[in-house]
RNA sequence: GGGCGUUUAGCUCAGUGGUAGAGCGUCUCGUUUACACCGAGAAGGUCCAAGGUUCAAUCCCUUGAACGCCCACCA
C-alpha cells in the first residue's frame, strides 16, 4: 500500500500524472474510444444508430489567464462529457480559443503602455503579428490551465478563431450574406466611441444615469428644451407633436431664429415621436448626432449635418467653436446664448441616461459614419430574415433553453432587433473582405452632404464596394486598379456567432456531418444576446439547421457579498490558485453544488475547503475499504449477504437511478449533492461503521459479505462521482483490485 | 416605459399539493487503530404579505412589497 499513502489526500501529488494518463490514453478523442466492456458491443451502437454527444467549448479569449467563470464552464461541460462518455456515447468536447478582437486589442494597448511603447509606433502589420504572437502565448497558458481543471476535451481538434480555414469560412459567410442582401454598407447613425475610436454595436454600449442641466432656449417664436445646446449647429428642423394644438400654426413653416452665429431660418415639422409633455413640447432635430432625431430625419427627409468629429471636437460648422471639445463648446455656447438673452431657464435637476462604451466607459457620440450592417429582419422573407429564422428555431422546439425562462427573454430581445453594425475601426481581427475604388470613396464622402433619404435610397453614383474573398485586380464598374481594402475588421461576434459549425469543419468536414447539430451549448447568460442568439440565427441561415439542441445557461460567479468578481475590487478567486491549494475536485464541487442554471452562484474559499474535506473523506473511506480487501476482489460465492445487506445494495441502485435521472435532466447540482450526502453520511458514517465489527467476525461468510457490501458500494460511488471529481476517483480507482482494469474515465456507467 | 427573476434555518441554497430539507456556522459530548480535512447528538423556520382555489397550499391563481437583472430612439 505504499502507493496509497496514509493520511490526507494530497491532490497536488496525483493530479498532474492522472491528467497525463487520460490524455495519453487518447480517450478524449471520440474516434479512439474503445468498445464498452460491459456489453462487448462497440460504443455508441444502440441499434444501428451511433449515439453521439457533442459539445463545443465556448472559446476563451486568448488575452489572459482563466478566471473562475471559466472554471465554472469547464466543470459543467466536463461533467456532461464524462457522463456521456461513461454511459457509452461517442462523446466529443471540442476546445478552442477566441482572438476576441476589440477586447484583445485593448488588452494589448495597455500592455504596450506598461512597457512604455506606443501603439502608433508600429505599423498595422507589425501590430497584427505582435498581437498574434501574444494570443498564441496566452493560448498555451490557457490550454494548460484547462488541463489542470481536468477538462477532458479533444485537444487534437482544437481550433482558434483565426485559423486560416476558419477565417476563410467567415469571409465566405460575409460574401454570401452580401449576395443575399443580408449584409449592406449603410450610412446610418451608429454608436461612435470617442475614447476607443471605433464604432460599437448596440450591445457594446450601456447607459449611465447622469445629472445634466436642461437648457430652455428661444428658437424665434418657439422655446425648446435640450441638454445638448452645442449640437444646435447641426439642427435641420424643429419638431412638435402633430396633435399639439399650441404649435399647430407653425407646422410646415420656416421660422426665423436668432442664434449665437446670427439670424437663421429653420423649418418646423410635426412628428409623433415628440412627447408634448416633455419640456415645452418642442424639440430641436439634430439628425447627425441623435438616434431619435435620425429616425425623424428619415421620415421627413431632413438634411444631416455633422458638427462633431471623430475626436469629440466641434468641426467647421460650429464656427468660432470649432476645435473645442463637446463639453467645452457646450459651456461656451450657453454663455454666449445667455449674453444674447436666448436662454430662458436652466433646470439643474434634470436626470437622464447617457450612452457609454460598456468596455471603456468612454462617452458615445451618436454619429453618421458609413459602416457594414447585418440586416436582422427581412419582411416577408422567412428564408433570409435572421429574426424569423431564430424565432422559428425556438418555436419549433428544435432548441430548448435550460432554464426555460430564457425563451421569453429570447423572444423579447428578438422583437426589438435592429440592424447589427459589424465593422470595427480597429486592427485586430478578421479584415472585412471588401475593396473600394476611388469612385466609391469619392461617392461615399460626398454622401455626407446628402439628406437621410437621398443617401439611403438613391441609386449610387459611384461604384459599389467589391465584396470578395480574394483581392480583385480592378473595379468591375470603373476599371480602377488602385483598390484599397476596407481597413475595418469584423465584430468578433460575427465570427464567433458561427463557431459551432465553423469549428466542426462546415460544410464538408467529417465532424460537421457527424456531430452537427451539437447536443448542447453551455455558456453564461451574460453573453446570451451577444453570442447564443446570434449563433442560432447565423447557424440557421448558414446550415439550415440549429447549431445545438439544448442551451444550458450558467450564471455569473459572485463573492459572499454577491459582488461580481473583478480584479479592481480585489475579490477574485483565482481558480488555478485554489485548485493548487485545495485540489481541482474541491473547486469543481464547490462550483456545481448549490448552483442552478440561470442563477448566479456564490463561491467562497470556505465552500471550497468543505469539498476539500469531502475529497479527503473519499480518499480515507476508500483506504479503509482497500485495507480490508488485501488486494483481492471479495469472493461473492463465499459471502452470505443478510437481508439488510441486500437492502443496502438495492438502495445503491436507487442512488444510481436518482443520479442518472438528475444528470439527464441537467440537474448537476442535485446529483452532486445527492452523491455527497450518500457517500459521506450513508456510506462512510453508517454503512462502513456498522461493517467494522463484521469485518472482524470469525464467520468467514459474514466477513466476506461485509467486504462485498463495502466494496460494491465504493466501486459504484467512484463511478458515479467521477464526472464531478475526476481526479480523486481516478486516483483511488488505480488501487482497486479489479481484473483487466482500465481507466475509470471509460468505465461503463451502471445500468439504471 | 416595458419585461424577467428572486424572496425557505444565522449564511449559501435545494425541494414538494399531504408532519419543512442539505451544507456551512453555532452549542453539547467524544483522544473508537480510514479520516480531527473526524464522529455522536442538539438548538434553530408565520417557507415575504394579503386574498383566492382545494378536504389539504411553502408549492397553483390574483394582488402587493422588497431586492436584483435585462430591454427601450428620457430631446
Amino acid at each position: 500500500m505504499d502507493t496509497f499513502p496514509n493520511g490526507a489526500y494530497l491532490p497536488q501529488k496525483v493530479e498532474g500524472a492522472i491528467y497525463k494518463r487520460w490524455e495519453a490514453s487518447g480517450f478524449f478523442n471520440p474516434d479512439k474510444l474503445p468498445p464498452l466492456r460491459s456489453t462487448g458491443v462497440s460504443r455508441g451502437k444502440a441499434g444501428k444508430q451511433k449515439e453521439l454527444f457533442s459539445i463545443i467549448m465556448p472559446p476563451p479569449n486568448a488575452n489572459g489567464a482563466l478566471h473562475i467563470g471559466h472554471a465554472l464552464f469547464v466543470t459543467l461541460q466536463d461533467i456532461m462529457t464524462r457522463f456521456e462518455r461513461m454511459r457509452g456515447r461517442v462523446a466529443l468536447w471540442l476546445p478552442g480559443a477566441d482572438h476576441a478582437g476589440i477586447e484583445t486589442e485593448f488588452v494589448y494597448r495597455k500592455k504596450l503602455e506598461k512597457e512604455g511603447k506606443r501603439w502608433s509606433d508600429f505599423s498595422r502589420e507589425e501590430l497584427y503579428s505582435q498581437i498574434f504572437e501574444f494570443t498564441q502565448k496566452n493560448k498555451v497558458v490557457m490550454e494548460n490551465q484547462l488541463r489542470k481543471l481536468g477538462a477532458s476535451c479533444d485537444w487534437s481538434r482544437e481550433k482558434f478563431t483565426l485559423d486560416a480555414d476558419i477565417v476563410g469560412k467567415v469571409e465566405d459567410s460575409f460574401v454570401q450574406m452580401y449576395q443575399d442582401g443580408l449584409i449592406y454598407r449603410g450610412r446610418r447613425i451608429i454608436n461612435w466611441s470617442v475614447k476607443d475610436q471605433t464604432a460599437l454595436s448596440d450591445l457594446e454600449i450601456k447607459y449611465e444615469e447622469r445629472n445634466d442641466p436642461l437648457y430652455f432656449i428661444k428658437y424665434g417664436p418657439l422655446e425648446l428644451a435640450t441638454v445638448r445646446p452645442e449640437t444646435k449647429f447641426g439642427d435641420t428642423a424643429v419638431a412638435v407633436n402633430p396633435k399639439d394644438k399650441r404649435y399647430r400654426e407653425f407646422v410646415g413653416q420656416m421660422i426665423d431664429i436668432e442664434t449665437v452665429l446670427g439670424p437663421a431660418k429653420i423649418s418646423v415639422i410635426a412628428d409623433a415621436a415628440v412627447d408634448p409633455e416633455f419640456g415645452t413640447g418642442v424639440v430641436k432635430v439634430t439628425p447627425a448626432h441623435d438616434a431619435a432625431d435620425f429616425e425623424i430625419a428619415l421620415r421627413h427627409n431632413l438634411e444631416i449635418k455633422q458638427v462633431i468629429d471623430k475626436y469629440g471636437r466641434m468641426n467647421e460648422r460650429a464656427g468660432p467653436y470649432q476645435g473645442m471639445k463637446v463639453e467645452e463648446a457646450r459651456k461656451k455656447v450657453v454663455e454666449d446664448m445667455q449674453a444674447k438673452g436666448l436662454v430662458t431657464k436652466i433646470d439643474e435637476s434634470y436626470k437622464h441616461s447617457v450612452a457609454v462604451s460598456a468596455r471603456s466607459g468612454g462617452i458615445i457620440e451618436p454619429m453618421v459614419i458609413p459602416q457594414w450592417f447585418v440586416k436582422m429582419t427581412d419582411k416577408g422573407n422567412t428564408k433570409t430574415s435572421l429574426r424569423d429564422l431564430g424565432v422559428k428555431a425556438i418555436k419549433s422546439k428544435q432548441i430548448e433553453f435550460i432554464p426555460k425562462r430564457f425563451e421569453k427573454v429570447f423572444y423579447h430581445w428578438m422583437s426589438g432587433l435592429r440592424d447589427w453594425n459589424i465593422s470595427r475601426q480597429i486592427s485586430w481581427g478578421i479584415r472585412i473582405p471588401a475593396w473600394f475604388c476611388a469612385n466609391f470613396l469619392r461617392d461615399e464622402g460626398a454622401a455626407r452632404e446628402l439628406s437621410a433619404r437621398q443617401s439611403s435610397g438613391r441609386a449610387r453614383e459611384g461604384c459599389p464596394p467589391i465584396v470578395s474573398k480574394e483581392a480583385p485586380l480592378q473595379c468591375p464598374a470603373c476599371g480602377d486598379h488602385n483598390l484599397i481594402q476596407d481597413p475595418d475588421v469584423l465584430d468578433t461576434w460575427f465570427s464567433s456567432g458561427q463557431w459551432p459549425f465553423l469549428a466542426l469543419g462546415y460544410p464538408d468536414g467529417k465532424d460537421f456531418k457527424e456531430f452537427y447539430p451539437t447536443s448542447v451549448m453551455e455558456t453564461g447568460w451574460d453573453i446570451f444576446f451577444f453570442w447564443v442568439a446570434r449563433m442560432i440565427m447565423l447557424g440557421m441561415y448558414r446550415t439550415g439547421k440549429v447549431p445545438f439542441k439544448k442551451v444550458y445557461l450558467h450564471g455569473l460567479v459572485r463573492d459572499q457579498d454577491r459582488q461580481k468578481m473583478s480584479k479592481s475590487k480585489g475579490n477574485v478567486i483565482d481558480p488555478l490558485g485554489v485548485a493548487e491549494l485545495y485540489g481541482t475536485d474541491a473547486v469543481r464541487m464547490s462550483l456545481v453544488v448549490g448552483n442552478t442554471p440561470g442563477n448566479d452562484p456564490i463561491i467562497s474559499e470556505d465552500k471550497i475547503r468543505g469539498y476539500r474535506n469531502f475529497a479527503n473523506k473519499i480518499w480515507n473511506a476508500s483506504r479503509f475499504v482497500l485495507i480490508h480487501l488485501e488486494d483481492t476482489e471479495p469472493n461473492a460465492k463465499k459471502a452470505k449477504l443478510t437481508k439488510h445487506d441486500k437492502k443496502l445494495l438495492k438502495d445503491l441502485d436507487g442512488l444510481t437511478k436518482q443520479v442518472s435521472q438528475d444528470m439527464e435532466a441537467f440537474k448537476f447540482h442535485h446529483a452532486a449533492e445527492t452523491l455527497y450526502h450518500y457517500f459521506w453520511h450513508t456510506f462512510a458514517d453508517t454503512i462502513i461503521e456498522s461493517a467494522k465489527p463484521r469485518l472482524q467476525s470469525d464467520d468467514e461468510k459474514d466477513r466476506e459479505a461485509a467486504k462485498i457490501l463495502i466494496y460494491t458500494i465504493l466501486k459504484t460511488s467512484l463511478i458515479l462521482l467521477h464526472p464531478f471529481m475526476p481526479y480523486v476517483t481516478e486516483a483511488i480507482w488505480e488501487h482497486l483490485p479489479v481484473k483487466e482494469k482500465r481507466l475509470l474515465m471509460i468505465e461503463p456507467w451502471p445500468r439504471h
